[in-house]
Formats: structure tokens, C-alpha cells, sequence
DNA sequence: TCTGGGGTCCTAGGACCC
DNA sequence: TCTGGGGTCCTAGGACCC
């Protein structure tokens, strides 16, 4: 079997793109929540260095300068897009992971080199003729190398050297020619912390990464770290994941356009979050047995303040009221004076369904009418 | 003063992903 | 002046149990 990666570029960039077509060679950026930072960006930016999660401030000049169109992100828009795009998708595999709002995994039969490749120019011009989203696809035995094909695709499109036009199949027999060029810190699973600790090592190339033994790289990074250079390896330890558990947590927070030292605006907030969260549960038809809520300081100055504190429910419950209560308590055990607040949120964790609980409570019920009749 | 061994469960914290 | 939001998984250490 295979795996193939398909990844939108620059997702929300090029969604707005398909609406405003002007924008196709303009440079474009989309901001975060009070446009605080970079969300997505389009090449010349990439080109540039400038990262996603950038502060918009610190970039700001830099960016106007280029007449760049700016947007606040749109995330209904970006939802159906991405629908849109997956529903493609769906028309050449059923075996398909949704991964995120911009990617997915489909797993294909082997079939030869050529075949793979051209395999996957179909699904890019199908995409992009049907949805008019630019799409890169990875496709190779593991999905960590699948990601690192796309990976590989993507660096080649955007250099212009163009020769692999966005699709990449990796083969196991020369993958060593691309993962020996492939930064560290690229591959997926490695993020900042363990690039730097790997590079403090020696390693700096995925190909140096992959040749280490896996009880060293254990020592260092879990687990975790070893399967990804067993991936690497041509081993899949990730499989498929197409059947979604419902989620184990859900989370509603927002950060404060402005200073906020208020308890009332503090509650007004939480309350805000907890119906969210609340709102959340009852779609996805389950409740939960534990609400915490958070406040945090602005991490970038002096006195950072973080607090937390998690109750746990009698009964569990989607009920917006009781989750508001529960919130509120916990907010006014965490709440600290004269701390100037950036965000806050609260989270709904240990779910479970709806039918459970109900059935719960009838054994409850049972059990009590037992004890009744014992005595 | 000496003070077992093994198991489970829970939580906080740290890493990662998009 | 201005730095997003929503998730997952793993580990270590403490509490508790027999």
C-alpha cells in the first residue's frame, strides 16, 4: 500500500484567491483572531521568511510595501472550501483521512513508479480544475515520508525549478538523494525543540536523522521519535485513521483586543466560552465530566501569569448553564488582582455520549430501587 | 535506627500538529 | 501600542492500594 499526502498551498491565501481573482498575482496575507498574527501567506512571503504565526506588527511595514492585499481570516469560507476540496478527493479513494482543514491522506494500492506519479498529477489537476485550489501531493510508503515528499514537492515548486510540478513519489530505493537535503527540522513530528537538541547532536538533515539507532533517538524524544525514524525507514507505524473518535477535549478561548483586569469582564468572557463549549457538546452529542477554565497574562512582558483549575461535574453535562456555573467558580478561585489579562478560555475534557449517560442514570435508579427492595 | 515490592490512577507539564 | 485558536500524545511523579 501507499500513502498520498494532498496539501492545499497556502490555504486560506489561495481561498481568497478563488473569490478575487485579481488577487492571483498579488502578494496576500490573512490574519489571525484581532489580526494579531500571520495565519497564512502567499510565496513572495515564504520567499521573504517571514512565518506563519508572525506578529502582523512586526512585518507590517515590510508587507505594505509589496502592496499586499490583507485579510482578516473567514473561516466559513475556508470551511467550505475545504469540504469542497475533500469531496474531491473522495472521488478517487475511499480510503481517506481528513487530516486537517487543508489535508488528507489517501491510501492506494502499489502500482509502478510512473503510475504513482502520474496518479497524483491527476488528483493535483483534477483539484485545482475543480475547486480552483493549488494543491501539492506526497506519495510514498509511510506517511511520514509521504509528508516529506510534499514537503520536497512543495520547496522544488517554489524555487521555480519546477521539474517535479508539485508531485513527488518517494521511492524507499533512493529516498536517501531527498531526505539527505531535507532540513531536520522539515520533518514532521521533529518541531523547534527537538531540532535544536538534534542539531546539538550533529543532525541536521533528515537522511542523518533516519540513520541513528532508535533506542538513542528514543532516549531523546519518546516514542514518538522513534517511529518517526522507523517511517523514514519505509516502516509505518502511522496508519490510516479514517473512522474519527469523537474528540476527547473541546475548547473555546479567544485573546482580548484590549486590556482586561475586570473580574466581571473576566466572567462575561468565560460565560462567553463555556455556551460555546456548551454548544459544541450538544453537536457532536456528547457531554462532559470535568470543565476547566484558564487565564493567562501576556506571555511577552515581565509578571506572565497563568492560572487554571478544572472541576469536576456531579453528572456530567452539555447543559450551558451548569457548565457556566462550574466555570465561573473555578474562574473565581484563579482570578488574581492588578494582572492585566490577554486571554481566557475554558475547556469541556472526559467525554463521553450522551446514551451513556442517560443509561447511567437509569442504573443509578436501579441500583436504588435494589436497595429499596434488599431492605 | 531499621522501613518491600508491585500495581493503578491521576495530574501537570512538555512536546508536537495544523 | 499591537504576538491566534484548537487539538493530540507521552512521561514523570505523587497518591493510593494490597
Amino acid at each position: 500500500m501507499m500513502f498520498v499526502l494532498v496539501d492545499c498551498n497556502n490555504f486560506y491565501v489561495s481561498c481568497e484567491r478563488v473569490f478575487n481573482p485579481k488577487l492571483k498575482n498579488r502578494p496576500v496575507i490573512v490574519l489571525s483572531n484581532n489580526d494579531g498574527c500571520i495565519v497564512s501567506r502567499s510565496d513572495e512571503f515564504k520567499k521573504l521568511g517571514v512565518s506563519v504565526g508572525a506578529p502582523f506588527f512586526k512585518v507590517k511595514e515590510q508587507i505594505l510595501k509589496l502592496n499586499t492585499a490583507v485579510f482578516s481570516s473567514n473561516y466559513t469560507l475556508y470551511r467550505n472550501m475545504s469540504d469542497r476540496v475533500m469531496q474531491s478527493l473522495s472521488f478517487f479513494c475511499d480510503d481517506l483521512e481528513i487530516y486537517s482543514i487543508d489535508e488528507a491522506f489517501l491510501k492506494i494500492p502499489d502500482l509502478s513508479p510512473e503510475e504513482l506519479t502520474q496518479f497524483g498529477q491527476e488528483i493535483k489537476e483534477t483539484v485545482e480544475k475543480w475547486t480552483g485550489i493549488p494543491v501539492s501531493v506526497g506519495i510514498a510508503k509511510t506517511k511520514t515520508l509521504a509528508k516529506a515528499a510534499n514537503e520536497i514537492a512543495k520547496i522544488n515548486f517554489r524555487k521555480g525549478a519546477g521539474d517535479l510540478k508539485g508531485v513527488l513519489y518517494l521511492d524507499l530505493n533512493d529516498s536517501d538523494k531527498y531526505l539527505e537535503k531535507l532540513e531536520i527540522s522539515e520533518v514532521w513530528g521533529v518541531g523547534r525543540k527537538y531540532t535544536k537538541k538534534l542539531q546539538a547532536e550533529g543532525i541536521y538533515f533528515a537522511k542523518d536523522f533516519k540513520d541513528k539507532s532508535l533506542d538513542w533517538i528514543e532516549k531523546k524524544m519518546t516514542i514518538v521519535g522513534r517511529k518517526t525514524a522507523q517511517e523514514l525507514n519505509g516502516i509505518v507505524c502511522f496508519d490510516l485513521e479514517n473512522n474519527p473518535e469523537p474528540k476527547k477535549g473541546i475548547l473555546s478561548s479567544r485573546s482580548f483586543g484590549k486590556k482586561v483586569t475586570d473580574i466581571k469582564d473576566l466572567s462575561q468572557a468565560v460565560a462567553y466560552h463555556a455556551g460555546i463549549v456548551g454548544e459544541k457538546l450538544r453537536k457532536q452529542k456528547s457531554v462532559a465530566g470535568r470543565i476547566s477554565v484558564f487565564v493567562i497574562s501576556n506571555r511577552f512582558l515581565d509578571n506572565f501569569y497563568y492560572n487554571s483549575q478544572a472541576i469536576n461535574l456531579p453528572i456530567s453535562s452539555n447543559d450551558t448553564v451548569e457548565l457556566t456555573k462550574k466555570a465561573l467558580e473555578g474562574l473565581e478561585n484563579i482570578f488574581k488582582k492588578g494582572i492585566s489579562y490577554k486571554k481566557v478560555g475554558t475547556m469541556a475534557t472526559e467525554l463521553t455520549s450522551e446514551d451513556e449517560i442517560q443509561l447511567s442514570l437509569y442504573e443509578d435508579c436501579d441500583d436504588r430501587r435494589e436497595a429499596v427492595n434488599k431492605t
